[in-house]
DNA sequence: TATTTAATGTCGACG
DNA sequence: CGTCGACGTTAAATA
């Protein structure tokens, strides 16, 4: 990893066109070829950089300034950066890094409320995870106390989208005869969080909401382990 | 700017909770507080970080060890990070940065679209650029040679959504007399790149697909201003 | 390898 | 300030 501070300009081409005017920034020079241009703000996003795979080839433009070309390897996506002042550069070996550990996205989520289906609607029963359609899998197939089939889509963060595919679900689960012998299915639509508009439309069509309390399911699933 | 590596690990709180193992990494700290831990490799996201607006604590753990408190403003958001031991620190002014100027998005998609709507479909003419309903605006609608009315969706990718979208709006329009008196509104999906579930979606609800070749309408466009 | 889906997405525009 | 849609989305899982 090499860390230079520099005053410089950037051209990128590829996807799109983009362009920044000389100020003092951060690049990051990753052992893989990669390249971020930092500045003092922003996110964790760059200002502009190129993904790996990629080349750096450094030059010397024709007015005499320091040039790095970076090349994508597998598109034709290229990254400029005229150099006016280095102001610090610096390389470090990091080696190779052991990798974040996560706890607590949408797979956790599904996991819970498989075991704790009644959270979501009294008396409803796990049939499967991950029931299979025609289109992709419905994230739990449920039956509720009177026997009648229930399908919940389950995201951490519930939008329009989430509605939509549960919408698409449904429809078609409603013309398996299998399942609609005993009556329609219901949908249920699952989340952490659900926004204003995800709701409207689901209430419209019908589909329950339910908010989800992950600590709260991490408490009732720890407090079932302590039995065993 | 701050910039150091380190040997460190990390445990972050908050929407999730995820560790980090001890590893050298290299440590951002912009000026308005926030933090990136980069490894040397992945692409431009960092392995953790917290986003602005958030504060920086340091000081030490209970084992002497520097420990770095890192706290979102907003929510409760939480970044821990552990030092071992130090191999750089350095802090460089950068000053505020012009930014990034773009070229190349959807906008100008929609504009150079506006200009040749007859690339779309054969004698396609633009009636009005985001026309607005009640659900939003549409980005393009047309008459067609007969006088009918074309609803048009412009998207770099398109993908699902963007037909689930255009659906939306077909369905609202088809229930205006205004528009209707001549007969049903199509709809028209354009896209730099259209998936294949999104062109099977679309074309089983009668809306057509239109691939649009950028460098092409631009070059439309430059021949016509050089006529000026 | 290609495609689909989730994401601590981020970012900008608009009401 | 919140909501919504685009993004050089990126990144991971899956077919």
């Amino acid at each position: 990893m090499r860390i230079v501070v520099a005053r410089c300009q950037v051209d990128y081409a590829g996807r799109l066109t983009a362009h920044l005017p000389l100020a003092t920034r951060v690049l990051m020079l990753k052992s893989d070829g990669s390249v971020l241009i930092h500045s003092d703000g922003g996110s964790y996003k760059p200002l502009n950089w190129m993904s790996p795979p990629c080349t750096v080839r450094e030059g010397v433009a024709e007015d005499g300034r320091a040039e790095w070309l970076v090349s994508a390897t597998k598109s034709d996506d290229t990254l400029r950066i005229l150099i006016d002042e280095v102001l610090h550069d610096t390389s470090h070996d990091l080696g190779v890094d052991p990798g974040l550990q996560k706890d607590g996205v949408e797979k956790h989520l599904q996991e819970l409320l498989a075991e704790h289906p009644a959270t979501l609607a009294d008396g409803l029963t796990l049939v499967r995870r991950e029931y299979m359609t025609a289109i992709g899998p419905v994230d739990l197939m449920c039956r509720d106390a009177e026997g009648l089939s229930v399908a919940v889509e389950i995201k951490r963060r519930g939008e329009i989208d989430g509605v939509e595919q549960l919408t698409r679900y449904l429809d078609l689960l409603n013309r398996d005869p299998a399942l609609t012998r005993k009556g329609s299915v219901r949908g249920i639509f699952a989340a952490q969080e659900i926004k204003p508009q995800a709701r409207v439309l689901a209430t419209d069509r019908g589909i329950a909401c339910a908010l989800v309390d992950y600590d709260a399911l991490r408490g009732m699933d720890d407090a079932e382990h302590r039995l065993f």
